[in-house]
DNA sequence: ATTAATTTTCAAAATTTTTTGAAAGTATAA
DNA sequence: TTATACTTTCAAAAAATTTTGAAAATTAAT
């Protein structure tokens, strides 16, 4: 394979696996782009090579940047704005566990929790706060262990990834 | 809060959850009903509850059968189909592995791989290489615990949480 | 202060995803 | 066989999400 063939089936494997895991395709697109590029893009270098518009390439680089995954980078004497990524993949890896449990975890816990309180007294009632315990309690061991990931070095993910091999 | 009330909130969230992480709405409101029915669901049960079209329960009672997490019920004398859900929260979770790892993390290890074979000799196709390199290091790392996991039982899990809590 | 370069915003358009509902299909009972 | 009860399908409608592009805002240079 070419390596330019190469870089675009990258761009566009990465772009579906955003956006199966609920994170827009062109960011994750714009993501992937920055990855391999060993120089720095102004955001119409982005534009021409996925081929997008103004707005899209600044909303989704100001995504990113939101997220940590990408810098702004100031060139001496230059105006625009170039971008760089994130290139330690343990860094982008820790980002997106942050973010996407902010936005999903945290407020699932805090439902269950909520529901927990419950009026009255009813085998009904019994029913429905062991299945919510139930969840509770994987809900609260996957929050405590993301934060436990997060918190750690790359060198601890690996060695805890080869204990569970 | 009364009962009625919660379970409401809990279907909500989780269908809220379900579709932060590619998985429809309903679908996941369909397994959130089940989740906390005392008794079986028909296809009627489902729509009045949640208040969705004939077509669209359908579908999706059939998605989670087939994810593995609803299962069909037939009673005796009764000629309309029941459904339960998948009770225990390790087997829901372990489906749910499953099924996205299957979906989503195995394309991006092959385009990875793909992606590795690339004519020609330059420090840019170096430089491509690593990181595309790096980002398999992360994947099959991720592919193979989930695979320990998916095998593995309960048990299992919960002390692997502990131990790196 | 004026001009020029660049970035940001956001309403409208395009696209994608989900839902509906009626028709077609299937299975059971009479 | 015919009627009845129920399930499945799928084209069209609705809803949600993403993208565009031009205008407004910002920033820096003259």
């Amino acid at each position: 394979m070419e390596l330019d063939e190469a870089k675009q089936r990258f761009i566009q494997a990465w772009g579906t696996l955003g956006s199966n895991w609920g994170i827009n395709r062109t960011m994750a697109q714009v993501h992937a782009l920055l990855l391999i590029s060993a120089e720095s893009l102004c955001a119409d270098d982005i534009m021409e090579k996925l081929k997008i518009s103004r707005g899209n390439a600044n909303m989704n680089i100001r995504a990113l940047i939101d997220w940590g995954l990408v810098f702004k980078e100031l060139k001496p004497g230059e105006r625009r704005e170039y971008f760089i990524s994130e290139k330690d993949m343990w860094n982008v890896v820790r980002q997106i566990i942050i973010h996407r449990k902010k936005k999903e975890l945290e407020p699932v816990l805090k439902v269950l929790n909520d529901v927990s309180d419950i009026e009255g007294e009813s085998a009904d009632k019994e029913a429905f706060l062991d299945v919510i315990k139930d969840i509770q309690l994987f809900a609260s061991k996957a929050d405590k262990t993301l934060d436990k990931l997060v918190n750690s070095d790359a060198n601890w993910l690996m060695k805890t990834f080869m204990k569970m091999m």
